[in-house]
DNA sequence: TCTGAAAATGAGAATCGTTCTTATTAGTGT
DNA sequence: ACACTAATAAGAACGATTCTCATTTTCAGA
């Protein structure tokens, strides 16, 4: 999917849901789109610098998360990352390094793909718990980190 | 493994590393091997009560961590919980509520884990990040949040 | 058994990522 | 242009976690 074609996407998305597509907004999904994995807010906001103050930035955040157009991911220290939603970037999984907290994303081959699908769907089968998704983490130590 | 020996065995790693097994630090382990999954301090200070002060119970939490006798997982709203380490309570994975964030232990298939495994080495082998292990979530929602 | 060093405790202050409040500004449809 | 709704932005507030520090406990050696 080309780049403005996610754009489009995305206005779509928020237009339906009466939330506008503003400047700030715009930066912060050309951010994450040129990112290799999610971005904290720290980590927007020093790229972004002055055009978009903090509390705006975690609203934005907040707000198109809620639109689904981001999705959240938790990592150490009580940070939250963000990344665009899997119907956007397409689903993928992170390795994540347990020293600076860094996350590049991943793709899975097919078969474990689908192997974890079937897993999911067997889960969510048993009735004790609506499973709807997976999320894999290779954990380890970044090439910074050593 | 009983629970007795895996008491002995954390006493034996506190202890080399110079670290006490203090009657604090016993109830946190005793609440960590009845749970079905980690627990977060707060949930923690709830059943433990008025034995432990809550700086108090961080401060174990944290020292256990780092002398690899828990293990954390970060979730939702900056949530941090605990659980025994993997090689206290064996290897498994976990089933995350999207809604109260409730964080629930699942073992997988011997056969999955196996590729699970091979995934990490042939991360590791590709030089680009020392990957270490792995850790899956079935994400979905719990039977209390429906 | 004393004794001193090392570690733990606990109360409260401080930190820091994040969320809320509120007044003001900007966008959208008529 | 008007009315309505949403967004912005500065700062206060919040809450999970960490820090400080005076006191207490534990443990090893004398
Ligand atoms: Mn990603
Ligand atoms: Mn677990
Ligand atoms: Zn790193
Ligand atoms: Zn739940």
């Amino acid at each position: 999917m080309t780049s403005s074609n996610v754009e489009a996407q995305i206005r779509g998305r928020l237009t339906e849901a009466g939330i506008r597509y503003t400047d700030g907004r715009r930066q912060v999904v050309a951010a994450l789109m040129n990112a290799q994995g999610p971005l904290s807010a720290a980590e927007l906001h020093s790229q972004i610098a002055d055009s978009v103050p903090l509390s705006s930035l975690y609203r934005s955040l907040a707000v198109m998360a809620d639109a689904d157009v981001l999705a959240p991911h938790h990592g150490t220290k009580g940070i939250t990352r963000y990344e665009l939603a899997e119907w956007l970037a397409g689903h993928h999984h992170h390795l994540v390094c347990v020293d600076c907290g860094a996350v590049d994303d991943i793709e899975l081959p097919p078969r474990l793909e689908s192997t974890l699908h079937d897993l999911v769907e067997a889960v969510a089968e048993s009735g004790e718990f609506a499973a709807a998704g997976h999320a894999l983490e290779v954990v380890g130590r970044c090439k910074a980190c050593a």
